[in-house]
DNA sequence: TCATTTTGCGTAAACGTTTACGCAACTATA
DNA sequence: TATAGTTGCGTAAACGTTTACGCAAAATGA
């Protein structure tokens, strides 16, 4: 049915094996039977079944990309890294939502496996333990993006302790000395710890001791920064909120706004990630950004390299963007 | 190195074929070699090699999903539904973005065809020629997901016609008469087009003669929202406009707002799509949802019941959720 | 009890590719 | 011209699974 190898081979003259050096540029051949053989590829219309080429060379170029079912939109971000160097080292990404059930999270990592992919990126996600388990088991490379799990699996990721100071120092420069931090109170437990231990350390550096009180809310969620108002009360005990995500920033903006306060004037909100979210807003939100694509990037590019160790940590950039979400105590 | 049905054949002291035929329940065995070969199985920790078993059936039970790198946040949500029908059905995704670069977009869909897919769905993608020309070339089932491409291709969608009733006949019944159409103009060329005479159509069959000059923008983006209002100038000669993708109307609605424009009192508008941006504005957008899901949904189970025959046209529901971006004439 | 059917399983080929090995023909070197 | 090295390519096995076919044993029926 298809068109194989061996059909080339006998339009030219030529045994399979010839082809298939041919077709991938490994081995020896000449030039001019080089030609004629894609050729006749072409003509043909001649596709690769990486099927039988992965079961040959017990080994694929397939990476399997885990993304959390209720991805927040900087996992876009990751993935277009991750694609755009997908097509430079040649790598194919085979990309799967995944669940918070976790049968179905087994069975899609299963698939994954089956596939004899070589890695497998998990972004954003805190693996529940039987999924862990499964994939430790497989011995396949694991990389962790925009999470650390433990110190096993090497890390893609900000910094998020700096993130926490580079934000904290931002306001306390504009003047903020009551500084709430909304998101990072429980959940994706090893990121919300580092990024509270970030922000109580910025605190202390400036000499101001943190409210226990004011680390709030744990998921990642719209309704997480709307509930954050409503808990608080109005007027708000803080002239600062750092919104652990963008999706809860915009639920802090919202909820202050209908209570009646303006931002920035009645709260100043600094929100993490730099999604496009962030630019929708009015005003403005002042964002901390990451660079998400840089990560997918360098996600593929050291796995390729064969640079990343079990422990390694791999920091990329963030930077604070200015919106209009600050209030500058300064000039009044 | 890794397990295979061979070592477990051995520990069972049985062929490959029968654990074969056990773990893929097909053909003849009795249930007590069953149980063993399952324990076995698990023991050891086997997983089937995916591209052994394709090669050897000639046919995958994986599903190509072309998604643009531009996707607007509906592609999410379609590949929710059919991740979630995939899993019920045991079929497997390959998700690809695709770039508007030619030819990546052609290696990109090449390395599709090499996995044996056995279907490709196009999520809103209007095929550039050089695309389009490979997935023809290729046999392979395609299915046009949230637009139209030709006869040729079933198409699972919204009835745009219809869409556009709702929302005009939804205006006209607050008391709009005159109403303008962002981001239809040109571009998703079959989409648009409908949708363009489903609203004249409909501004029609009210007695209101349209005003060519108030279909405007033809990109799906939020510089098209923006533009627009900046285009038109204040006062809008026109009361309600209806953005044709929701990121679109949030441009409407901030481009408004920043020229000083009340809404909905100076300027309605309605949104195309429903997802939840527009839940995050201020006010909330009125709009016309999509059922993202379902259409997913739909593609894989009626692909899987090969009832898609090449000029299907599958329509999902569509209704209007009210926000508070829309006047009511009537209560002045 | 004998004939027939059913059951459980093994044999072997097939899927399309890759690659180690080897050989003949050619090229370079002295 | 003899020798050694190189080049181009074919042979054949291997990857792990599925499945048509067939056979012996067991079950069924009379």
């Amino acid at each position: 049915m298809a068109i194989t190898i061996k059909d080339i081979a006998n339009k030219a003259g030529l045994s399979p094996a010839s082809v298939s050096r041919i077709l991938n540029n490994h081995g020896r051949f000449s030039a001019e039977t080089a030609k004629k053989v894609h050729e006749i590829a072409e003509s043909l219309g001649y596709f690769k079944n990486q099927s039988a080429a992965d079961l040959s060379q017990k080994q694929s170029r397939v990476v399997g990309v885990l993304v959390p079912v209720a991805h927040t939109n900087f996992a876009d971000e990751i993935i277009k890294g991750m694609q755009h160097t997908a097509y430079e080292l040649n790598y194919e990404l085979l990309i799967t939502f995944i669940d918070t059930d976790e049968k179905k999270q087994i069975q899609t990592v299963q698939s994954l496996l089956s596939r004899k992919v070589f890695a497998i990126f998990m972004l954003a996600i805190d693996a529940p333990t039987a999924l862990f388990e499964l994939l430790n088991h497989a011995n396949v490379q694991l990389v962790s993006i925009s999470n650390q799990l433990n110190n096993k699996i090497p890390i893609i990721s900000s910094n998020n302790d700096l993130m926490m100071h580079q934000i904290v120092d931002h306001l306390y420069q504009k003047g903020h000395r009551k500084i709430a931090l909304i998101g990072s109170s429980e959940r994706y437990p090893i990121v919300a710890k580092i990024r509270r231990k970030g922000y109580i350390d910025a605190l202390a550096a400036k000499g101001i001791t943190y409210n226990p009180d004011w680390i709030w809310g744990f998921q990642n969620t719209y309704q997480t920064g709307l509930d954050a108002i409503q808990h608080f009360g109005t007027p708000l005990p803080f002239t600062a909120a750092i919104g652990s995500a963008d999706i809860i920033s915009v639920g802090l903006l919202n909820a202050a706004q209908d209570a009646g306060l303006v931002v920035p004037n009645d709260l100043s909100i600094v929100s993490v990630d730099g999604t496009e979210l962030t630019q929708l807003t009015r005003p403005i939100l002042t964002t901390i950004e990451q660079d998400f694509q840089m990560m997918g990037h360098l996600a593929l590019s050291s796995l390729h390299e064969k640079t990343l160790t079990e422990n390694a940590i791999i920091y990329t950039d963030t930077k604070i963007v200015l919106g209009d979400s600050v209030r500058d105590f300064n000039n009044y």
